[in-house]
DNA sequence: CCTATCGGTAAGTGGTAACTTACGGATTCG
DNA sequence: CGAATCCGTAAGTTACCACTTACCGATAGG
């Protein structure tokens, strides 16, 4: 039910190149807001921001530890993404069945040859 | 090699809600733009744009029928973002159990119990 | 206590990207 | 060969967001 908003908000907090780096620092495991900050270029405050994001988008959790505070990884936003991934997945592939597939197949298609993918 | 290219691009692509909704008007089969763009409050022009981002990264193709344009899901960019997503999982996952998981556990953690993911 | 470290928040700025309208090229049909 | 339909691009505006510096609260240690 409130698995897509989870996976919209995901999509929107993995959608910044510097957001993806900070969670992906997270991946080898808990670290400090300083820690990473020191790892990127960008300002420490900048990382709690990026950090806040990606908390609402229940991608990290964080808890205090002393002075500092760790961050790691989250299971639910994760899932999340790779539920709603599923399903595109899923929809598209009836789709190109429906189409007769195309992609990788040169040839195939009778009305407009003229494929342009770039 | 470029694949985790192809990823960052799908990432940046999919990080945008209207070209999220234009991009899962697809899943059900090749579309013109201007049906598209009824589908959606934003004018044909500002589709065009958002199909072209997508094209970018791989996660669409068209081709031309008659005086017409048809796009379609493409399967490149889509699994690019699952494999890019399932390294992500992996990772977690060692991390996880690194750290005596945590996560959908009330109780475990010694040294902090404030947790807080919102 | 006083001090130092760490991190979140406020306030402000610059860049950019998402949108609009206007225009022009291509294709189809009478 | 017009006329209509469909789409991409150009140009311009606006809103937002990623980032900075400055400030403040919280914790730990001498």
């Amino acid at each position: 039910m409130a698995h897509t908003a989870i996976a919209e908000h995901a999509f929107d907090a993995l959608g910044d190149p510097t957001r993806r780096h900070v969670f992906r620092l997270l991946h080898g495991g808990e670290r400090s807001v300083g820690d990473i900050a020191a790892r990127l270029p960008v300002s420490r405050p900048a990382v709690s921001q990026h950090l806040r994001v990606l908390k609402e988008a229940a991608l990290v959790s964080d808890r205090p530890d002393g002075v500092r505070r760790l961050y790691s990884v989250r299971r639910t936003g994760l899932e999340a993404l790779r539920a709603e991934l599923e399903t595109m997945w899923d929809e598209a592939l009836s789709a190109f069945a429906d189409a007769a597939d195309d992609e990788d197949r040169p040839q195939g298609a009778r009305r407009g040859t003229g494929r342009s993918d770039r």
